[in-house]
RNA sequence: AGCGGGGUGGAGGAGUAGUACCUCACAAGGCUCAUAACCUUGGGACCCGGGUGCAAAUCCCGGCCCCGCAACCA
C-alpha cells in the first residue's frame, strides 16, 4: 500500500504589486506544515503561483512601460526570489498566464460547466469606469464620480456568461455543515454557513474580449474571456496536469488543504466548491483560513506607511529568524502584530539568547571535553508537538520547542556540568554526551520550522565544534 | 445601516466556569559552560454596568471603545 499523500496550495498571488509580508506568512506557514508531512514520510505536493489574467496587469505593466508578458516575467522572478530567501520548498510555481500548464485544463473545466447546463449568458448593464476598466457599483460612487478617478462613469450594457452558482448553495452548505469539506476555524465556517443561509446568487464568469485584454478564451466564443474564477482558481487543478496529462491530478487531487486568508475565504468555500460539484470532481478536503498580520495594530498601508517589507527584515535578520517570527508569534487562527521593535526584541529574546546561546554553550562544552561526537539516534516526534502541525498549529509547536530549549538551559545550571567534569570527569562527560543528545532532538523538531538552522546546528554536533555565531545580537 | 473579530499586569500574547499562564521590560539574588548570555525569586492585570451559576476573564443582556469585511489586496 502506498504511503498517505498530502497536497497544499497557497492561493496564487497577484504580479501587479510587490509581496508583502502577508504573502510571505502564508507561504512560511504553508511551508512548515508541508516540510512536516514530507518528515512523516508522507507523498507531499506543495502548490504555488501567480495570478496573471487580470486587467490591472495590462495598467501597471503600461505605467511601467513594458509589455505585458515581459513585466509578468519579471514580477514573477521577484516572487521566486523572495520564496527561495524564505526557504519555500514548493513542488510547483504555477502561472496562470503559461498557455500550455493552464489553459487547457481551465477550458476543459469551463466546458465541463457548460455540459452541465450552469453556464448561460445574460445581459448585464452596470456603471464602468474607464480608468479601472471595470463596473463600480453606485455605493462606491461619491457624488456620482469615481472617487480614484474623478470621472463619471458611463451606463454600459454588455453580454456576459454567467455560471449558476445558485444552484448549489445546500449542496455546499451540507459538505460544509458535515465536514466534508473543513473550514478551520470554526469562526471561519460559521461566517460562510451564514453566508451560505443568504443563499448564492450567480456570479459573473466571462468579460467582453477587448483589444488590451489578456485572458484565457471562452470555448467556442472568441469574443468573450474568461473572468477570474474559472481562471483562476482552476490553477488548483490544472498545476495536477487536469486537461492535459492527468497523471498528477488522478494521484493528489482533492486538496488535503488549500490554505487561504480571510479574505478570499468566500471565493474558496462557494464559488470553488460550486464550481467543483458542477464538474462533478471532488471537493477539497480542508480550507484553512489564516488572519492577517497588522502593523501596531492597524492594517498595513502605503499610505499609513506602516508597511513592514519582508525583503528588508530578511536582509537584517535572516531566513530563520522571519520564518521564527511568523511561526511562533503570528497566530494561524487570528490576526497578528508585528513592529520592527517587536521583531528585534522576539529575535535577541528567543534567537540570540535562547536558540543561539544554548547552542552555543552545549557545544563548547562538547568541543572541550569530549574525545569525539556523541551519536546521536532519531527520537520520535513527541505527540504535543505532531498534534498542534496536524492542527496547523504552527506556533503552538513552535512554543513546544521553546519549552524544551528553556528546560535544557535549565538542566545546564543545575547540573553544572562545567564543575563536575574537574571533579569527576567520567561523570562530566556523561552528562555532557546526554546534552548533546538533548540538543539534537531538539534539533529535530526545528527542522520543518527553521530548516537552515536546524542543518547548521546537526552539522556541528557530527563535527562536534562549536557552531559559528546562529543569531548574533542586535543592538 | 449590515456582517465578523477583539478589549487580560508597563508592552505583546495564551487562557470557552473552579486558586489567572507565557514572553519582554522592571527589582533582588545565583552561576560563570555560553552570543553582557543562562538559572531562581518578587512586584504588578481580566473595558464598564447588570444577569445566570455554589463558582465567570470564560455563559446571557445592555453600553463604551478598537479593528476588519462589505464578491476579486494572504
Amino acid at each position: 500500500m502506498a504511503e498517505k499523500k498530502f497536497f497544499l496550495t497557497t492561493p496564487i498571488f497577484y504580479p501587479n504589486a510587490n509581496l508583502h509580508l502577508g504573502h510571505a506568512y502564508t507561504t512560511v506557514l504553508s511551508d512548515i506544515v508541508v516540510r512536516y508531512h514530507r518528515l512523516q514520510k508522507e507523498r507531499v505536493y506543495f502548490l504555488t503561483g501567480a495570478d496573471e489574467n487580470t486587467q490591472k496587469i495590462v495598467i501597471a505593466a503600461r505605467e511601467a512601460g513594458k509589455p505585458p508578458q515581459k513585466f509578468l516575467d519579471a514580477r514573477v522572478e521577484g516572487f521566486k526570489k523572495l520564496f527561495a530567501d524564505l526557504n519555500i520548498s514548493y513542488n510547483q510555481f504555477i502561472r496562470t498566464s503559461d498557455k500550455e500548464v493552464h489553459w487547457p485544463g481551465a477550458q476543459k473545466l469551463w466546458q465541463k460547466l457548460a455540459e452541465a447546463g450552469d453556464i448561460y449568458k445574460k445581459e448585464y448593464e452596470g456603471l464602468y469606469c474607464v480608468g479601472h476598466e471595470a463596473f463600480l457599483t453606485s455605493k462606491e460612487l461619491i457624488n456620482g464620480k469615481c472617487p480614484e478617478h474623478g470621472t463619471s462613469p458611463e451606463r454600459i450594457k454588455e453580454e456576459n456568461y454567467f455560471f449558476r452558482l445558485s444552484k448549489y448553495t445546500s449542496e455546499i452548505k451540507k459538505r460544509i455543515e458535515f465536514g466534508e469539506l473543513r473550514v478551520i476555524p470554526e469562526t471561519r465556517k460559521n461566517e460562510i454557513l451564514s453566508l451560505l443561509e443568504e443563499g448564492l446568487q450567480d456570479v459573473s464568469f466571462s468579460r467582453p474580449k477587448t483589444a488590451s485584454s489578456i485572458g484565457i478564451p471562452v470555448p467556442d466564443d472568441d469574443s468573450q474571456v474568461m473572468y477570474v474564477w474559472c481562471d483562476a482558481l482552476s490553477n488548483y487543478i490544472t498545476a495536477l496536469g487536469y486537461g492535459r496529462d492527468e497523471k498528477l491530478f488522478a494521484e493528489f487531487w482533492p486538496a488535503d488543504v488549500h490554505v487561504i486568508g480571510k479574505d478570499i475565504l468566500r471565493f474558496h468555500a462557494a464559488i470553488w466548491p460550486g464550481m467543483l460539484l458542477s464538474a462533478g470532481l471532488p471537493l477539497p478536503k480542508t480550507l484553512f483560513v489564516h488572519g492577517f498580520i497588522t502593523s501596531g495594530g492597524k492594517k498595513m498601508s502605503k499610505t499609513l506607511g506602516n508597511v513592514i517589507d519582508p525583503t528588508e527584515l530578511l536582509q537584517e535578520y535572516g531566513t530563520d529568524a522571519v520564518r521564527y517570527y511568523l511561526a511562533r508569534h503570528v497566530s494561524p487562527f487570528e490576526d497578528g502584530d508585528i513592529t520592527h521593535e517587536g521583531f528585534k526584541s522576539i529575535y535577541n529574546g528567543d534567537l540570540a539568547n535562547g536558540l543561539g546561546n544554548l547552542a552555543s554553550r552545549v557545544m563548547t562544552l562538547a568541543q572541550t571535553h569530549l574525545p569525539g561526537p556523541v551519536k546521536v539516534e532519531f527520537v520520535p516526534y513527541p505527540k504535543e508537538f505532531t498534534d498542534a502541525l496536524e492542527k496547523f498549529e504552527v506556533n503552538r509547536a513552535t512554543d513546544y520547542v521553546w519549552g524544551r530549549i528553556g528546560e535544557l538551559d535549565k538542566k545546564i545550571t543545575e547540573t553544572e556540568p562545567f564543575k563536575l567534569i574537574k571533579t569527576d570527569p567520567e561523570k562530566g562527560k556523561s552528562l555532557i554526551s546526554d546534552l548533546v543528545r538533548e540538543l539534537a532532538a531538539v534539533d529535530l523538531l526545528l527542522e520543518p520550522i527553521l530548516p537552515g538552522t536546524s542543518k547548521k546546528i546537526i552539522e556541528a554536533i557530527i563535527a562536534n565544534k562549536k557552531p559559528e555565531n546562529l543569531f548574533p545580537r542586535k543592538e
